[in-house]
DNA sequence: CCTATGCATTCATGTAGATTAACAAATCAC
DNA sequence: GTGATTTGTTAATCTACATGAATGCATAGG
């Protein structure tokens, strides 16, 4: 749900607020109608699963929107944490911020796109989970957010790709000791 | 996508069409601006990797709306092949239905509540593939889809899964076997 | 009706990635 | 600064699932 202006221009005066490195904004279990905008920082989604083991949803940099779309959709507690990867600036929304009664119809198309937008994307991240190996999953990775890596710590890309740490580093191991070779 | 009546009732003038059990009605490198709305019977969604791999994205049955919408959001070549699971109707929908001019602001609005449904089901597609093995996948599968299985054959389930056909299989034997000892 | 092709099951073997553990480097707490 | 905790790396072993092949059934087409 990238570049969001419309929508956010709504609510700029609201309550922006500043949350330090590990701050959490959301646990499971917790009611969750509200949606993160994130002005400045880094903030995560994930779920714990029931050996305590984290599996990181979706990273959300500068100018994105991130919440728990399924919870809210079928009215049921947060299933998703989440937390702040970065000392971080965020503007807390509604959940009723894509049909909220003042909307126009330009705006209202406006958020369809951003829901396509989404849905585009995860449907590109369902098919590379069942399709794609752990080395061809990192790579897609880098590909596609090129500026998060160096933002985020080895354990934390490993649980978004649904890997071990271990996993991930031997693969980036693969990796260097390749380039060298052809250099 | 499912419950599409609102959107429907725009375009159930337009063509009807009706297809055999195994006809493709979208093929991997076309351009895709359709949507499909299945009126009766049953289509998937599936990619096929390098391998020459099917991995089934999803099932379509009565009143669902099925669409390689990733591949029309960033105005690509169809990355999925649709197709016939059994003898079906289906009206062929444009793909601008979700914001085309007609819509008023109830439309649109319902509009943003079937795509945020359809954010929902990838978010918890999502989480299972990373965090549930093959027999938690195939249970919920089971709940989420209770009327789906005897209408598919294995195969297709297990792609479905991210699984071979022969490890479902075993799991299908071991459920079985558990309760018979239960019994 | 009979043959052919596809489907589900079972088993034997292979492998990607998990698990466990040990260690060095970086970061944090005080 | 110093000890303590967290992080990334490497290596040895383990396991869930893949792969490949054989077999019995079903469905389809002539």
């Amino acid at each position: 749900m990238e570049n969001i202006n419309e929508i956010l221009s709504l609510d700029s005066d609201e309550n922006t607020r500043h949350f330090s490195k590990g701050d959490t904004l959301q646990r499971e279990g917790e009611n969750c109608s509200k949606a993160f905008f994130v002005k400045k920082g880094l903030l995560r989604s994930y779920t714990i699963d029931d050996k305590g083991k984290e599996h990181i949803f979706m990273f959300a940099p500068e100018g994105w929107v991130i919440a728990d779309i399924e919870s809210q959709e079928f009215n049921q507690p947060a299933k998703l944490f989440i937390d702040c990867v970065e000392e971080s600036e965020v503007i807390i929304l509604d959940r009723s911020l894509l049909i909220r009664s003042e909307l126009n119809i330009d705006q209202l198309k406006n958020n369809v796109n951003l829901l396509s937008r989404r849905v585009a994307v995860l449907q590109r991240r369902v098919i590379m989970l069942m399709s794609a190996s752990a080395k061809d999953r990192y790579e897609l990775f880098l590909e596609t957010y090129p500026k998060i890596p160096n933002r985020v710590p080895q354990r934390m890309i490993a649980s978004y790709l649904g890997i071990t740490p271990q996993a991930l580093s031997t693969i980036r191991g693969e990796i260097t000791r390749k380039n060298k070779t052809i250099l």
